[in-house]
RNA sequence: GGGGAAAUGGCGGAACGGUAGACGCAGCCGCCUCAAAAGCGGCCGGGCAAAACUCGUGUGGGUUCAAAUCCCACUUUCCCCACCA
C-alpha cells in the first residue's frame, strides 16, 4: 500500500534542511558565469497572499532553473521598510513605527521562507536600518556636491490627507498615489533631485533596452516628454522687458495673434495696465487654490487682457498680452505665442474671446487660403511670412530659427515634460536628510564622519506638521563648520530613493567604508532579470535609471550604464474575478493556502493558471487541480524509487515499445519547453507545467501496461530534477528517497535529447488546395514522391481531385503535403 | 484627443505561416464502494442519430499553395499619457 504524500511536514522538513545548509548563498569569486535575479523589494505591509506569491513564484523558478543550468546565482531578497503606512499606524493605533514595520517584516519573512524560495539571506537588507539610510544620506551628499541635489520654493503637489509634498510622478490623474486624494498646489521650499540633467540620456538610452516590455519602455519615453523647437522673446511695449516664448512651430511665428501667458508668470504684475488690474488679479487669485487637476483637465479655457502689447520679433507686429489658465507655468517659459489658425487650443481660445486668426501656413499645392473651421495643425506651405513665404513648413522652421539667432531674439532648444524630482517629505518614517542651517553659513551638509543622521526614536506623531521639526533635541544642533548654533532639516527623504539603489547593496550588504565596492559590483551588477509590478514604469524604474546613470558618471559601477538588463512585470492575481482587498475580506493568504494545499501546488497554481504577464483568477477549484497533479506525481512514483534511483540519467536508456518511446519523448517535451521558456525569458511556465502534466499522464499508464519497464524507472528518475524549480519540495523528498545524498537543487538539469524528440511514426497532413483531406502515418523523412503517392491512393484525396489537374505540389517534410489542383 | 497591448469552446489557456482548441477547471457517462469521498476510464466548439461532409479563432477586406498567426480598416476591452505650446 502506497503511502500518501504529506504536503505539510515534507514542505517543512525541506525549508529547514536547505536553511541550515545555507544551499542558495551566492559566493562572491566564483568561476561560474554570474546571474543576478531580483523580484522587487517588498513593502512590509504585513501579510502577503497569493498576489505577492506569483511575484516570487516566477522569480524563484527562474533563478532556479539558472543555478541548475551552472550559473552562480545571485537571489536576494529585503525589505522597504520606510513609509507612510508604518506612520498612519501610529496615528491610528499609537504604534511606534520601527515596532510596527519590524513585527511586519519577521512575519513576512517568515511567509517568504514558507514559501520555499531560494534567498541568499545573508544579504537581506532592511532599509530603516542605520547601517542602511547612512548611505542614503552619503549618496544624497554626493548628489549635492555635484549640484544635483538642491532646494528651492518652488510650486508643488501638496496631498491634504497624507499632509505631505509630492513628486511629479506620485500624482495620478491629480490625485495622491498612495491615498486617492486630490493633490493641492502649494508653494514650499523643498529638495530636489535634478533628473532633468539626465533628460536626453534617460530617454535616449531607452532604445537600447532590448529585454524591456515595450510599453513600459513607451510610458518612459512619454513621461520624459522631449520637445525640440525654439525659445524666443517677444518685447513688452512701452517697457524695457521681454517675455520669452517656447514652440515646436516656429514656421507659424507670422501667426500669432496675442501672447497667453501662466497667472504665477513674474511679469504678470509688472506688464498690467492700471485699467486692467483688477480683473487681471482677481483672475490670478481665483486660480491659486485651484488644484492641478481642476486647473486643465477640467476647465475651461479662460483668460484676461493685461491691457500690455507685445511686438513680434519678425513681422513686429503688435499683440495683446492675456493671462491664461491653460498655459503651464512650470513647462518652457511659462508663456506661449497665440497662434489660432495653427494650434486647436489657440484657436479655442481665440473664437471664444474674439481674437484674430491668421493663416500663415497652407495645403501644399493648393497655396490657397482656407476658411478655417478647426485650427489646420499640420505642416504644408508659408504665406503671408515674410521673407519665409514660400517655404516648407520644415524648411522655415530652420531658416526662422537661423533668423532669430542672428537678431539675437532667440534659438533652437528643446523642452521636457519631466520635472526634476521633488524629494523632500514632510513625515517622520524615513532617512533624515543630513543638511543643517546656519545663521552663519547657511545650508551645510552634514560631514561623512558625522553620519548617519539618525532618525530620533520616541517622537510623537499626531500627523500635525512635520514630526521631526517639533523634536528639539533633534532639531537643534550645532553648525559643522562654524560650531555655531544650527537647526537641522526637518523633512525625511520620499522613499524611492532608498530604492533607487537597493539592487546594488545586495552586492555588499555589510560594508561600513562605502554603499558598495567597486569590484564586487563589477562582478555581479547590473541586475540580468529584473522581475515586478508595471506600476513602476515611471517611479521606480526611472529614478533607478537616473541613480545608475550618476553611479556610472562616477566610476562607481562599471559596464552597461543600465541597472536592469531585462525586465519582467508579472499580472495580478484576482480571486474569482475580483480584486482582493482586506475590506472585501477576500484576500487569499500565503498561510492558508500553505497549510490547505501546500506551497508547491501554489506555486504550481501561479504559474499554470495563465501566462505570467496576464491578470490570473486565484480559484479554489483551480488549486485544487495542482494538489492532485501533486498526488499524482507522489504515487506514480513512489511505488518506483528505489529502482529509478539505480538508473543513468547521463544517457537514454534502451527501450522498445511505442508506449516506452512516447513516455521518454514525454520526459525530454517537458525539459526542453521548461529551458526554452527560460532562455526566451518568456517565462510562459504554464505551458511547461501542460507538458508536466503529459508526462505524469504517459508515466502512469505504462506503470499500469508494464511497469516492469526500464522506461519507468528512468521517467521516475528524470521527474524531480525536471520539476525541481517549480516544485521544489516534493522533488526533493523524492530525489532524497531514491537514495540520493545531495539535494536535487544541486543537480544540472536535465537536457533535452534529440534521439528523445524524434518520433518513429508521424502524422503527414494531405492538402487538396489548402484543405485538409486526409491524414497520413508515415515514418520521419517519407520522400515527397513516396508521400504523394500514399496521398493519391486516399479516398478522400482521389474523391478532390477527381477531374481535376494537379498544377503545383508543397511539400513540406514531416508536416504536410498540399496538392494545388483545378 | 494621443499612444500602447489585446480579442481562440461554459472558463483559464495551447498552437509564434503548415493537424485549431494541447493541458487544466467546470460539466456529463461509466468503473470501484453498502454508500459517499478519493481514485480510475470515457465524452466534452456548432450543424448531423452517426459517418461523410460542413461551418468555426471579435467584424470586414488583403497577402499566401496554406492565416488564430502577416498586412489594412473597423468594433470592443484593458493600460498609459493628456491644455507640455
Amino acid at each position: 500500500m502506497a503511502q500518501t504524500y504529506d504536503f505539510r511536514s515534507v514542505e517543512r522538513k525541506w525549508q529547514q534542511r536547505w536553511e541550515e545548509r545555507a544551499l542558495y548563498r551566492a559566493p562572491d569569486d566564483d568561476g561560474r558565469e554570474k546571474y543576478y535575479v531580483l523580484e522587487m523589494l517588498p513593502y512590509p505591509s504585513g501579510d502577503l497572499h497569493v498576489g505577492h506569491a506569483k511575484n516570487y513564484s516566477i522569480g524563484d523558478a527562474v533563478a532556479r532553473m539558472h543555478r541548475m543550468l551552472g550559473f552562480n546565482v545571485l537571489h536576494p531578497m529585503g525589505w522597504d521598510a520606510f513609509g507612510l503606512p508604518a506612520e498612519n499606524a501610529a496615528i491610528a493605533r499609537g504604534i511606534d513605527p520601527n515596532v510596527w514595520t519590524r513585527e511586519n517584516i519577521a512575519n513576512m519573512q517568515r511567509q517568504i521562507r514558507l514559501m520555499g524560495t531560494s534567498y541568499d539571506w545573508s544579504r537581506e537588507i532592511t532599509t530603516c536600518d542605520p547601517a542602511y539610510y547612512r548611505w542614503n544620506q552619503w549618496l544624497f551628499l554626493r548628489l549635492y556636491e555635484r549640484g544635483l541635489a538642491y532646494k528651492r520654493e518652488a510650486p508643488v503637489n501638496w496631498c491634504p490627507h497624507d499632509r505631505t509634498v509630492l513628486a511629479n510622478e506620485q500624482v495620478i490623474d491629480g490625485a495622491c498615489w498612495r491615498c486617492g486624494h486630490a493633490v493641492e498646489r502649494r508653494n514650499l521650499s523643498q529638495w530636489f533631485l535634478k533628473i532633468t540633467d539626465y533628460a536626453d540620456r534617460l530617454l535616449d538610452d531607452i532604445d537600447e533596452l532590448d529585454g524591456w516590455p515595450e510599453r513600459t519602455k513607451t510610458m518612459q519615453r512619454n513621461w520624459i516628454g522631449r520637445s525640440t523647437g525654439a525659445q524666443f522673446a517677444f518685447a513688452v511695449e512701452h517697457s524695457d522687458r521681454k517675455i520669452g516664448v517656447f514652440t515646436t512651430r516656429v514656421d507659424t511665428v507670422y501667426g500669432a495673434t496675442y501672447l497667453a501667458i501662466a497667472p504665477e508668470h513674474p511679469l504678470v504684475t509688472h506688464i498690467v495696465t492700471d485699467k486692467q488690474r483688477n480683473a487681471v488679479e482677481q483672475f490670478v487669485e481665483s486660480l491659486r487654490s485651484k488644484s492641478e487637476l481642476e486647473r486643465t483637465s477640467l476647465m475651461e479655457k479662460a483668460g484676461v487682457f493685461t491691457g500690455a502689447y507685445a511686438v513680434n520679433p519678425l513681422s513686429h507686429e503688435r499683440v495683446p498680452i492675456w493671462v491664461t489658465n491653460y498655459v503651464l507655468a512650470e513647462y518652457g517659459t511659462g508663456a506661449v505665442m497665440g497662434v489660432p489658425a495653427h494650434d486647436e487650443r489657440d484657436f479655442d481660445f481665440a473664437r471664444k474671446h474674439g481674437l484674430p486668426i491668421a493663416q500663415v501656413v497652407v495645403e501644399p499645392g493648393s497655396d490657397l487660403e482656407t476658411p478655417l473651421a478647426a485650427a489646420f495643425v499640420t505642416d504644408g506651405r508659408l504665406i503671408a511670412s515674410g521673407d519665409f513665404t514660400g517655404m516648407s513648413s520644415e524648411r522655415a522652421r530652420s531658416a526662422i530659427t537661423e533668423r532669430l539667432h542672428a537678431l539675437g531674439a532667440g534659438e533652437a532648444t528643446k523642452n521636457f515634460r519631466l520635472r526634476d524630482w521633488l524629494v523632500s517629505r514632510q513625515r517622520y518614517w524615513g532617512t533624515p536628510i543630513p543638511i543643517v542651517y546656519c545663521d552663519r553659513d547657511g545650508e551645510v551638509a552634514v560631514p561623512d564622519d558625522q553620519l548617519p543622521v539618525r532618525l530620533p526614536a520616541n517622537v510623537p506623531i499626531t500627523g500635525e506638521g512635520s514630526p521631526l521639526a517639533r523634536d528639539a533635541d533633534f532639531i537643534n544642533t550645532t553648525c559643522p563648520k562654524c560650531g555655531g548654533p544650527a537647526t537641522r532639516e526637518s523633512d525625511t527623504m520620499d522613499t524611492f530613493f532608498e530604492s533607487s539603489w537597493y539592487y546594488l547593496r545586495y552586492i555588499d550588504p555589510s560594508n561600513e567604508h562605502v554603499p558598495w565596492s567597486a569590484e564586487k559590483v563589477a562582478q555581479w551588477a547590473p541586475v540580468d532579470q529584473y522581475i515586478g509590478g508595471a506600476e513602476h514604469a515611471v517611479l521606480h524604474l526611472l529614478y533607478s535609471r537616473f541613480f545608475y546613470k550618476f553611479f556610472h558618471d562616477q566610476g562607481w559601477v562599471a559596464g552597461p550604464n543600465e541597472p536592469f538588463t531585462r525586465l519582467f512585470h508579472q499580472g495580478f492575481v484576482l480571486y474569482n474575478g475580483e480584486k482582493m482587498s482586506k475590506s472585501h475580506g477576500n484576500v487569499v493568504g500565503i498561510d492558508e493556502t500553505a497549510e490547505t494545499n501546500g506551497v508547491d501546488a501554489m506555486r504550481l497554481f501561479l504559474l499554470y493558471v495563465t501566462p505570467p504577464e496576464d491578470t490570473g483568477d486565484w480559484t479554489d477549484e483551480g488549486i485544487s487541480g495542482r494538489v492532485r497533479f501533486i498526488n499524482r506525481v507522489w504515487r506514480a512514483c513512489e511505488p518506483f524509487l528505489e529502482r529509478a534511483g539505480k538508473t543513468s540519467l547521463a544517457d537514454l536508456p534502451p527501450v522498445e515499445t511505442p508506449a516506452e518511446k512516447e513516455l521518454l519523448r514525454a520526459v525530454h517535451v517537458a525539459a526542453k519547453s521548461a529551458m526554452d521558456e527560460t532562455g526566451s525569458r518568456r517565462f510562459h511556465y504554464n505551458a511547461t507545467i501542460a507538458k508536466f502534466d503529459e508526462y505524469v499522464n504517459a508515466l502512469t499508464t505504462l506503470e499500469q501496461n508494464a511497469p516492469d519497464s526500464v522506461a519507468v524507472a528512468y521517467a521516475v528518475h528524470a521527474l524531480p530534477v525536471l520539476i525541481a524549480p517549480f516544485a521544489p519540495h516534493i522533488a526533493d523528498e523524492l530525489w532524497e528517497r531514491m537514495g540520493h545524498a545531495r539535494s536535487v537543487h544541486l543537480e544540472p538539469y536535465l537536457r533535452p535529447d534529440e534521439r528523445a524528440l524524434a518520433l518513429d511514426e508521424l502524422t503527414l497532413v494531405v492538402q487538396v488546395n489548402g484543405k485538409i483531406r486526409a491524414r497520413l502515418q508515415v515514418a520521419p523523412g517519407i520522400s515527397e514522391e513516396a508521400a504523394l503517392e500514399l496521398a493519391l491512393a486516399q479516398g478522400g484525396v482521389q474523391a478532390q481531385m477527381d477531374g481535376k489537374h494537379l498544377r503545383k505540389r508543397i511539400f513540406v517534410p514531416d508536416k504536410l503535403l498540399n496538392l494545388v489542383a483545378n
